[in-house]
DNA sequence: TTGAATGATTAACACTGTTAATTATATTTG
DNA sequence: CAAATATAATTAACAGTGTTAATCATTCAA
């Protein structure tokens, strides 16, 4: 059936035109400014083509929102060279912080906005890659620091949700300007940096502070 | 000049009005119910009328945000009592989340929504007197806690800004639901005190851990 | 070649915040 | 008291939003 497989591939090349059209607003302009009709002028077709291709506005977002976890995956990669697990904690705070500073937007989608939890729910997806890979990491460092002795025992979701709680409310503040009341603008990653870098000198008096290249 | 009074007076009363009916809209059916043509059909005026008393609709939303910080200082008012500033910053973290979960609304609006900021900025307040007050608190209350040898001495603002941080992104994680896929729906507020309390027990080995009545 | 299926469009619904122009009401002045 | 003025409120409109139903155009199969 070369003709079916065909209209699949060109199916498919069109719901490629119109994420790629949906990034580029998002990109380039920022979340409010991917409507519908403005991903419809790009790609040269009218609105409702749209939704003969998916869904609603906000399985769009959906594929956005997982394209921001594989950039934060990437950032992630090296992580695995750093041999002390509460050292790769830190410095996985550090690229969660940088990551939130550097791409608001993609922050923003990604732990913020309703918009994608909504599809997920909807969807009722019994895995969701990316995104369950980072909170497995994170669970991960944290039970290899208590196995070694490096944080004192204690439930390990416990202690991993105090951590991303810590850096996700620093960066989430910051991104809607909760921030700037309490600290002044210009000392706010210095003070996010400090926070973080405090709440791990708890975890162990003698922390290996080497230096940890901050952007 | 009592004619003038009488008029002062009258729009004074469509003014509280109109923030009456915001108010309603907001606590019975949510924030994004709150619009500007909905609060016309309470108030029967017609929509433009409440450009005549309120420069935009984020005006309105700023009034709605001063209110549930209102809210929250009278959650925290029986805080003074405890003597023991560790403990008065538990319950007040404590405080915090339960605000959050109880009133999510209101939270979202003071603490996730960009709309009032983006009033405040506008209008350029030197003060802002109930959000102020109590970020105030808490920054007292940790230099009490340094004061008195309970927490190590440090920075105040960065340590302020760690445990602020935690409980915010707790909770508002939780409101914008990326909780449920690392806890249990049901265990959601149980990890998020037990994190809190973890937290506390890094601060000092000997926490006085009297059971602090949850919800 | 005709009929069915698919692809894409137009028109419309029900909303949103906001502004300009117009009408109605109340107040002040001659 | 009537006319002129100032104020209050309204209607109409703009420029958007997501989404659905009905229609037109094209492609495929019988």
């Amino acid at each position: 059936m070369g003709i079916a497989e065909r209209k699949e591939k060109q199916k498919e090349e069109i719901r490629k035109m119109i994420l790629d059209a949906s990034m580029k607003l998002f990109v380039e302009e920022g979340f409010e400014k991917v409507s519908i009709r403005r991903i419809a002028d790009i790609i040269e077709y009218s609105p409702t083509t749209i939704y003969l291709y998916f869904k609603d506005k906000n399985e769009i977002l959906f594929y956005l929102n997982q394209a921001g976890f594989i950039k934060m995956l990437e950032l992630n990669s090296s992580l695995s060279q750093i041999e002390n697990p509460l050292l790769r904690l830190h410095k996985m705070g550090e690229n969660y912080i940088r990551f939130g500073l550097e791409f608001p937007e993609y922050y923003d989608l990604m732990f913020i906005q309703p918009a994608p939890m909504e599809k997920l729910a909807e969807l009722n997806l019994g895995e969701w890659k990316n995104a369950d890979l980072t909170r497995e990491m994170l669970k991960a460092m944290v039970a290899e620091c208590m196995a070694k002795g490096i944080i004192k025992k204690h439930d390990v979701t416990i202690v991993a949700m105090a951590f991303w709680g810590m850096v996700h409310g620093l960066v989430s503040l910051s991104i809607r300007r909760r921030f700037e009341r309490l600290v002044d603008p210009e000392e706010v990653i210095k003070t996010m940096h400090g926070s973080l870098k405090w709440m791990m000198s708890l975890f162990e008096e003698n922390i290996d502070s080497k230096p940890i290249d901050i952007i």
